[in-house]
DNA sequence: AATTCGCCCTGTCGGC
DNA sequence: TGCCGACAGGGCGAAT
């Protein structure tokens, strides 16, 4: 699924393709995708807007237009596909990457195509998302911050200052802190792979009750989390499925995990196989010695 | 108010 | 070989 570093890669990936670029033509495939704005006027609001600019914020993509924000949240399949004009379409295209070899010309419009955006200079936007969890919102102005999805999201990650963010731990939740690792609210972009390889990283079981962090272990846990996103942005994402970049490669970061679908193959620092369960209604996987729950007993005498 | 649960959706995989 | 249930999970609204 798409997370702060995948969603950053895109961003970066889009920003050369798609900046200054006018849109000629919009294409919504799947109307039930985009929320809070009529499908019918979707296509002629957008048509002859420029693009202005290509943000991210948490796991939301936001491009400004003119008059407008398009706001793309990828769900769990999304991607996102520049295309040139002169790049051919590509049948094979999502089926014969291997490793992180780069695949020839351009995914074809398929079933699972919900929207293209076709530019001027010849070049193509396309949205696929296979299970469509994705979503697209079209705001008027640029006001997209206050939008609801988007206005209580917790700190960028890579931006805040730990200092700040660790008295917002709530002071006596029992929430397992791996709950609070994907709350949005706490903060934006973290989804289930980093939480599971912060956790690891910050030695601290996902089951953790978060009143029971000490002040070192939340700044341990948040300099984990910055950790580990800016190295998911070092190898440009995450690929265990669906996750592509805009040129259709994977990402590296998947080969470079520590924990996230390891369970049942030894921990990488210890050799402790590695324990899969489900905390927070994810599956999580972690190391019981590397993260232990409870601090040893010392041994009776 | 805090927290959990159910739902959406479809490609993939293991078991028989 | 083919069928089928289980599984993956972000975010929202309902339920507890």
């Amino acid at each position: 699924m798409p997370e702060l570093p995948e969603v950053e890669t895109i961003r970066r990936a889009l920003v050369e393709p798609l900046t200054g670029r006018r849109i000629l033509l919009a294409e919504l495939r799947l109307p039930r995708l985009l929320l809070g704005f009529p499908a019918a006027d979707f296509s002629a609001k957008l048509k002859g807007q420029k693009i202005r600019a290509v943000i991210r914020r948490g796991k939301y993509l936001v491009l400004e237009l003119d008059k407008y924000a398009l706001i793309v949240h990828l769900g769990m399949t999304g991607q996102l596909t520049a295309a040139s004009r002169d790049a051919t379409e590509n049948p094979n295209f999502h089926k014969t990457v291997t490793g992180l070899q780069k695949p020839v010309g351009v995914h074809p419009v398929d079933k699972h195509t919900h929207l293209i955006l076709h530019l001027d200079q010849g070049g193509r936007l396309l949205f696929r998302d296979p299970r469509t969890f994705g979503k697209l919102v079209l705001v008027p102005g640029h006001k997209w911050r206050e939008h609801p999805r988007l206005s209580k999201l917790g700190p960028e990650p890579l931006e805040m200052k730990i200092a700040e963010v660790v008295p917002t731990f709530p002071k006596d939740s029992i929430r397992p802190v791996k709950a609070l690792l994907l709350d949005q609210e706490f903060l934006a972009g973290v989804g289930n792979i980093y939480a599971d390889e912060a956790l690891f990283l910050a030695g601290i079981h996902p089951r953790r009750k978060v009143k029971t962090l000490k002040p070192a272990e939340k700044t341990v846990l948040l300099k984990a989390v910055q950790s580990v996103l800016r190295k998911g942005i070092k190898y440009q994402g995450t690929t265990f499925s669906d996750y592509r970049k805009p040129d259709g490669g994977k990402g590296g970061n998947y080969e470079r995990l520590m924990v996230y679908g390891r369970g049942g193959m030894p921990c990488r620092i210890c050799g402790t196989t590695l324990h899969k369960t489900v905390v927070a209604q994810r599956g999580t996987v972690f190391c019981p010695l590397c993260q232990p729950l409870a601090s040893p007993r010392k041994k009776p005498v």
